[in-house]
DNA sequence: ATATATAGGTACCTTATGTATAGCAATGAT
DNA sequence: ATCATTGCTATACATAAGGTACCTATATAT
């Protein structure tokens, strides 16, 4: 249906450009949904809580961000009717399947930070016009 | 050094700004890296090829990829001098290695994309302003 | 002579991301 | 009584990333 790839003959496929997958997999393509689903996956969390973890995230980041995953079903969001306000994340059983996959990327990348750098060294001094960017 | 957490004293810690898994995870966060390196991991590949296996990537997006991936040590670039050009693209054995994670991500976005079809479904009438984009 | 294929490059515009600031509503300090 | 503080979010604005469209060079095919 989505896809004419003949290992998944009637599956979604990501490679193709208006399968709804490809849209969840844009979804995931964002550092802060990586960080933000990471240290959700040690247990439920407030906004606060997260922004200090997730160093560098502005709390406009984090609200989106989690605005989003809260959309799309990953993670729970509790409002408790106080003042000051007291609002908790939390993921859902999708989150938490997602969560272990995503830990597994953000393990991958600690583990092979000197591999990465030695790798960026060898390639800057030509500079070969990689956007400059990260 | 750069992790005060207590799992990983002395470790990288991509929650961390300043950290460089941070900026590994960075580059992580495309969409265009995750179908472009499982669009290689079927193997060798030119740029041509990868553009129509990779469904509504520009040759400029295409190209840009593939030179952080390459910038990275992910891949390898060969060119052959002869007209018109033939350029192959190959992953590294750190991309293969990298390709097994990336893939099963994109492996689990088609998997689940109903129940994230549904969550978006019910999260739509209300609209809260979850950015309106993807 | 015109068209096609290959691997890009460049100019431009739009969208997303980041920065900084402002808001609410009650509580505690001065 | 006034003012700052708190936690979460909203808004306005600046910048950087992503996307669109068109261009190059050469060889072969028509």
């Amino acid at each position: 249906m989505y896809s004419n790839d003949p290992d998944k003959p009637f599956g979604y496929d990501a490679f193709r450009r208006e399968c709804m997958s490809h849209t969840v997999l844009e979804m995931l393509s964002s550092k802060w949904v990586y960080l933000v689903v990471g240290a959700l996956s040690f247990g439920r969390r407030r906004h606060g809580e997260l922004a200090r973890k997730v160093e560098g995230i502005t709390p406009k980041m984090l609200t989106q961000t989690l605005r989003v995953l809260e959309r799309d079903g990953l993670v729970l969001r509790e409002v408790f009717p106080v003042i000051p306000p007291r609002v908790e994340y939390e993921l859902t059983e999708l989150g938490r399947n997602l969560a272990g996959l995503l830990n597994e990327i953000r393990a991958w990348s600690e583990r092979h930070v000197p591999e990465i750098v030695e790798a960026r060294k060898q390639a800057s001094p030509d500079s070969e016009g990689a956007s400059a960017a990260l």
